[in-house]
DNA sequence: GTCTATAACCAGATAGAC
DNA sequence: GTCTATCTGGTTATAGAC
């Protein structure tokens, strides 16, 4: 696909690096100007304003993540999706830390003006665990939400799952980050796969 | 224990209530006063500026939450103690929702100033769970870390098992609160049961 | 210990030349 | 399309009366 043009590209890149060493609302757009080296008033020409720049970036860091979970799925089913989705999540998270930092960050915030469409992504990517999770054969029994519930047994499952995912990396990669990625897949599908209940 | 002033109280009280709507970032020292009742210069007089006093909130919310997890292992084991946990963190969130809100948004940041003191007090509440992780026998054979890293094996499956929690416990709160603690906690246990891989 | 009033500052956004 | 210069509003923090 083509990239935007130069200038574009220069600002996200910048904002990027910003925001995870800073957050968001630490990062100015004197900074991120300054950063990108462009003038503050040709980050105003190219967005309309910091919410929408930072909602674009967060949004392009979903799609990512989206993208990378349905691969990482492609022709596996049930547990052996999952594995290879946790794997292959902590490696978009380890070879893009900066997005991940702020991801972690952000994603659960509910407080931004760009909430709701930051909430479809990630739903988005939730429903990426949903059906290896629903493969395995979870049991009924237990109120499955229906359509006029926000979220269903399943969502909620999925939910576990990448938490616990992405609450290792950020360990990880915010104290520990000479440890392998094995290491921490390691530590993470441990958690998942049962064995510190036998 | 004494209850501080209730002119203190009166404030770290509004500020929770608005930081958890708003974010910390998102609520000022004049939306605080007028909250809490007082006038400005009262917070000034009670906390020496705006991060002393979102510091001492965050900070007493992470002491209640080892004080939850502590008390609710004790006299347990292994992953007895573990679903006791689980389960008493997902009621102590789900009946301080301001504190859970805030909390889920906070705890990961690393851009704060007191960022360092955070730290301190979320290991204090990881450690809760890396003894009974211990007691299910995790085998050795990956690298334990030592005290040279910022984090250990077990310090990371902990971290792991606390953010399948944190994670289902944000989904029900923001986006399916009508649902029961019950509910909420089938769903993070069976993430942790193994089911997910037979 | 609490108030009112104000200082000092900073960040987001815009105007208009080039 | 990018720049420099500026405006405007809001926010933290302080001074000093009561």
């Amino acid at each position: 696909m083509p990239r935007e043009s130069g200038t574009k590209r220069a600002i996200l890149d910048a904002a990027l690096d910003l925001a995870a060493a800073n957050g968001i609302s630490g990062t100015t757009m004197d900074d991120v100007a300054v950063r990108a080296g462009v003038a503050k008033g040709s980050l105003y020409y190219n967005f309309s304003s910091k919410d929408k720049l930072f909602e674009q970036l967060l949004l392009e860091g979903v799609g990512t993540l989206t993208e990378c979970l349905r691969n990482a799925r492609s022709g596996l089913t049930g547990w052996q999706a999952i594995e290879s989705m946790v794997r292959a999540l902590l490696e978009l998270l380890s070879e893009n830390r900066a997005l991940a930092k702020l991801m972690a960050a952000e994603i659960l915030r509910t407080d931004r003006t760009w909430q709701h469409s930051l909430h479809l992504l990630r739903q988005e990517a939730l429903a990426e665990f949903v059906e290896p999770i629903r493969q395995t054969g979870v049991p009924s029994g237990l109120p499955d939400g229906g359509s006029d519930h926000g979220s269903d047994q399943l969502t909620l499952i999925a939910g576990s799952v990448f938490g616990a995912t992405l609450m290792g990396a950020l360990d990880w990669l915010v104290f520990d980050p000479e440890r392998s990625v094995e290491d921490v897949a390691a530590a993470v599908l441990y958690a998942l796969s049962g064995r510190l209940k036998s």
